[in-house]
DNA sequence: CTAAATTGCCTAAAGGTGTTAGGCAAATTT
DNA sequence: AAATTTGCCTAACACCTTTAGGCAATTTAG
């Protein structure tokens, strides 16, 4: 019966595509199964399981945003290259949320340390050379920026900041001024602060309001 | 036959701790009820569907997260009410992933509305009473807040910081350092500069911009 | 250019989760 | 104690996942 021509690559390329339409927990080897037209037990020769199908599209996800980070980056440096690798995330979100949220899965170590996970850090790094930031600061500074994007990224598309007054453009441009503006000032180590005072006591959360 | 004694409220607190023990989209109405050693569909009478189970999970999750919030914030402005808020949030997924996960969940306009949600905004409002911050600004600055505490808790659960070199204590400490640092001496609009260059430019695709 | 080996997709089947419908017995009300 | 309500159960269906084994289309070899 007329083979399809299935393949690791095209089901990957097909479930990024199923994710962005549906969500990435949405993503299913019967759907996927379903749009080649052939029989669900047909995937698993190609795919180990449901697992490993999510997995594959993670990895393609993380690879395609370093891509365009690496594009975004090139020729830049300072606070322009800080705005460009953000906006690379937040249009990548916005483009493709389903590849966004599979870029979120929590990988297993061995594969997470084979992944474009590092480049990702790589590439805040080399913003920050564009600020006198050194050593232990630095590692602070990437932590502080890893999770700003993400973070608002998270909640802009989550729809956190939906319906509140200024425009989330407005306050994308005033939280990069924001970011900026904190990297080139960054605060000494004020060792003996009150800062530990409260840090055993509680947590955080996602915030949902504007 | 010998009554249980389910309860919509009973569910949802084991549905929480079920999501503590194997994450938040793990629970499935199967294992509750396996957990209260009923029948499934005996849980339907108390929960309209898995969805509605994982809502209500949620919301009890951003009420806690609230209280606790609004205890840390009593008697406290500036920097110790900062930090005293991002502690609750990161304690509070620690001892909580699965509740803490549950609080990420997309809710639904209305139900979002009538959630804790509210009070969370209201929470990072309060804090920047004890920082110059007019109408504008305060919404950018709440956004900002936001965004950093969801970012760098998802970022620290998932184990994305893990095993790099300063230990994340410090990297939490320095990052409240300067994010005071950053709400005290807050940036004017710099409306002219040069911040939205890089938002156009930004290879990927459309401008995101609305 | 066949014949053999491989590979791709299929049928079959079993196990898990979600959900609805309808029933009997336990608890509550009268 | 009778009547009513309510709680949990059985039954059944739909859908997803995964494994095992089979036949035919494709590729490789002689």
């Amino acid at each position: 019966m007329a083979r399809v021509g299935l393949t690791t690559e095209r089901l990957v390329l097909a479930g990024a595509e199923l994710a962005d339409e549906v969500g990435f927990d949405q993503v299913t080897v019967s759907e996927l199964a379903r749009r080649f037209d052939v029989k669900v037990a047909s995937l698993y020769s190609h795919v180990k399981n449901s697992q490993d199908l999510k997995t594959r599209i993670t990895l393609l996800a993380l690879e395609e945003l370093a891509d365009r980070g690496a594009a975004a980056l090139a020729g830049r440096a300072g606070k322009d290259a800080l705005a460009a690798l953000a906006n690379v995330y937040r249009d990548y979100a916005r483009e493709h949320p389903g590849r966004y949220a599979a870029a979120q899965f929590r990988l297993d170590p061995a594969t997470a340390a084979a992944s474009a996970g590092g480049r990702h850090a790589q590439m805040t790094r080399a913003i920050l050379r564009g600020y006198a930031l050194t050593e232990p600061d630095q590692t602070h500074a990437v932590r502080l920026l890893g999770s700003f994007f993400h973070g608002y990224v998270s909640l802009e598309m989550g729809g956190g900041f939906s319906h509140s007054a200024p425009d989330t453009q407005e306050t994308w441009v005033r939280m990069l001024d924001a970011l900026d503006a904190l990297l080139r000032n960054w605060p000494a180590s004020a060792a003996a602060t009150t800062a530990t005072a409260a840090t055993a006591a509680t947590a955080t959360g996602p915030v949902s309001g504007p």
